[in-house]
DNA sequence: TTATATGCAAACCATTTGCAGATCT
DNA sequence: AGATCTGCAAATGGTTTGCATATAA
């Protein structure tokens, strides 16, 4: 390996300055984080960490995830349209302001950075006064690779990356049904 | 009573139209949604209506706001910095597009209209291309209220509403504390 | 009369926590 | 050695669901 290893290191520097410890859980965790290019959920990185050490416990990993949030090196968002889950974002790390596209269909994250929005939030405060500490935009569509795929085959239902389960909430049926 | 009657039968109508009916519970959730000038989950409606016609279930409350969420009569949201639960929101009906403010100390929310917010969408389409079919931006911040408070008193913890309990994750013990 | 809704209790699932034993420094 | 972690299992809390009964149309 040897990706992002600064990254990590870093991590690990600020982690012994708080007088946490670098363990191996840790460390693998961190590598697996190191190599996402989506959102993942901690179940999600919970299966990927595991295939290095099987005996890798969830609660470890939660755990994990909520120290590298409070040190802000994990970010945190809930999506509409899925099960209530947390997703957990690397790249805040990276890019302390950056923001979130989710497409309905291929159910893909797209990060884009927004400037503009100080404009709004300066908007707010000269409406409302008070201040803004922070913001969570979300926007919710089809993507472009989607969108063309409807556009050429007509809005079937297309959803390679759907997530199925309870909490969908399909019909919330109230009863017998018909 | 004869507060947003108009309202009520509306939804009334636009439920038989759709082959439901309308309950003594329904029209009581309904009732409470309508008197509701804050965002409260499932328990607080529950609670509240409750006082009314004490045998009224949970259950039948949370069917109710999925119906209601399905036929564009409440919105949802959940907030940062709390139990993870959903919020209902009353006003989408009125304001289809509007948006989320949270004071971090009082959690009063401050609902704001953005059309700045069109710019941004157009901005991200023109980058990333797809389409935009809805968008939520929530702030987080300091209310005018509470920021005079701090202003005034220093920043101790002032926080008259605050929801305290699991999932507040105070310090996310990881074994044996010092 | 009969499809639809309710209450209840149980299930579900994401997340947290207590504790005994293992591990880092 | 001693504080800090981990794994495990159990608890927690929000939300959903199956089913028998009650109710609106």
């Amino acid at each position: 390996m040897g990706y992002n290893m600064d990254w990590i290191t870093q991590v690990a520097e600020r982690l012994r300055a708080t007088g946490g410890r670098m363990t191996t859980q840790r460390r693998l965790i961190l590598e697996t984080l190191a190599q996402c290019t989506d959102h993942p959920t901690a179940e999600e990185i919970y299966q990927r960490a595991r295939q290095r050490a099987p005996d890798l416990n969830l609660s470890t990993v939660y755990r994990t995830l909520r120290w590298l949030e409070d040190l802000g090196v994990v970010g945190t968002q809930r999506f509409e349209g899925e099960r209530p889950q947390e997703r957990f974002d690397p790249a805040v790390s990276a890019q302390p302001e950056h923001h979130h596209f989710r497409c309905r269909l291929c159910n893909t994250i797209i990060e884009f950075p927004a400037p503009l929005l100080e404009v709004l939030k300066q908007d707010f405060i000269t409406h409302y006064g008070g201040t803004i500490e922070s913001a969570s935009l979300i926007f919710y569509g089809l993507c472009e690779s989607c969108l063309q795929k409807v556009e050429t085959y007509g809005p079937l239902s297309f959803n390679p990356n759907a997530i199925t389960g309870p909490h969908e909430r399909p019909s919330h049926s109230t009863g017998r049904a018909s």
